[in-house]
DNA sequence: AAGGAATCCAACCGCCAGATC
DNA sequence: TGATCTGGCGGTTGGATTCCT
């Protein structure tokens, strides 16, 4: 059985909100605050779905909500943003003051992501048929997004030591030496709890104490005789937090490529197993991913 | 000036995860 | 513990506006 829908469709006004329904809704929720959007509309009076008044109010009539055209600024975050999380609008307008996420998924869809797409066309010989309307972009395929929001992003197996190419991956011997030593691997080994804050495949393995919140380990089950180990990401907005934290400039000048994808994911990796985690945490948002992004953005430019 | 095409963007829809019962 | 509720999210729609011929 279904979910009941959040209100009756009955007798209840859509489309565009009028000045009246407006000066309703903003008035009730600043004398009795947001929240219970189900049952808002009977006692606010209004002819709306509890969704339409939240929506109304979040994307419309907050009073924080920064009005005029996207800047310069603006939008450049909102490619570097995009190009890290993907369309996770939310968690893009969260940083980005008085934006909404409708806002600034319309201005994407609109702007932004006709740019990539002529970019990508112009760099495609594949892609020389017309161009869909903004409307049916189809997702970008961007392989170094970050999942976040408690979505299992990926395994990532770090074989043992010995197996490891000292000269040719230093950066993979950095990052996974924390980790594999033997009292964690003994740990891991005779403990019958479940981990903590695993997803989905875990069985009889647990996350080091010493690790980062959003870091998880276990033994790979086909690979235990060979003491390899998966990596598991636990992405969340902690996680992006901490993640937000790093100094990537840092990283990017200590890692051979500027690829951002391989970037950000030796800057995930460095700050969570390196003993200088602490002094990793750089100034600002922008600047820290600034270096990494940039060579990607050029062309935008 | 007219009308069709293209674009913009507010609003809607369906789904999901966490909270609550 | 499972069902239901609630808030939130991303994708899509469609009316309004602007542009182009």
């Amino acid at each position: 059985m279904g979910r009941s829908p959040c209100c009756a469709k009955e007798g209840l006004n859509r489309g565009a909100w009028t000045a009246m329904e407006d000066r309703i809704l903003r008035e009730y929720i600043t004398t009795h605050g947001e929240g219970k959007w189900r049952n808002l509309p009977k006692r606010a009076g209004l002819k709306r779905c509890g969704k339409s008044c939240r929506l109304r109010w979040l994307n419309y009539l907050r009073p924080d909500i920064k009005r005029g055209n996207i800047t310069r600024d603006e939008e450049e975050l909102i490619i570097r943003l995009h190009k890290l999380l993907g369309n996770r609008w939310s968690l893009i307008a969260g940083r980005l003051l008085g934006r909404t996420d409708n806002e600034i998924k319309n201005y994407w869809n609109t702007n932004i992501g006709k740019k990539v797409q002529d970019h990508s066309s112009t760099n495609s010989e594949a892609n020389i048929t017309h161009r869909k309307p903004p409307n049916h972009q189809t997702q970008q395929k961007n392989t170094n997004v970050v999942r976040t929001k408690a979505s299992r992003c990926t395994k990532v197996f770090i074989p043992h030591l010995s197996q490891m190419d000292e000269e040719t991956n230093p950066t993979v011997q950095q990052v996974a030496a924390p980790f594999l030593n033997h009292d964690y691997y003994d740990q891991v080994n005779n403990n019958d709890d479940p981990p903590l804050g695993m997803m989905g495949t875990g069985t009889d393995h647990q996350p080091a104490d010493d690790l980062p919140p959003f870091l998880n380990l276990e033994i790979d089950d086909e690979n235990s005789n060979s003491c390899g180990f998966m990596v598991d990401f636990k992405m969340d907005e902690s996680f992006l937090s901490e993640f937000l934290n790093v100094d990537f400039s840092q990283l990017y000048s200590s890692t051979s490529t500027a690829n951002g994808g391989d970037g950000v994911k030796a800057a995930i990796s460095s700050s969570c197993g390196d003993d200088n985690h602490h002094k990793l945490h750089g100034p600002d948002f922008q600047s820290s991913m600034a270096p990494i992004l940039d060579s990607e953005l050029d062309w935008l430019s």
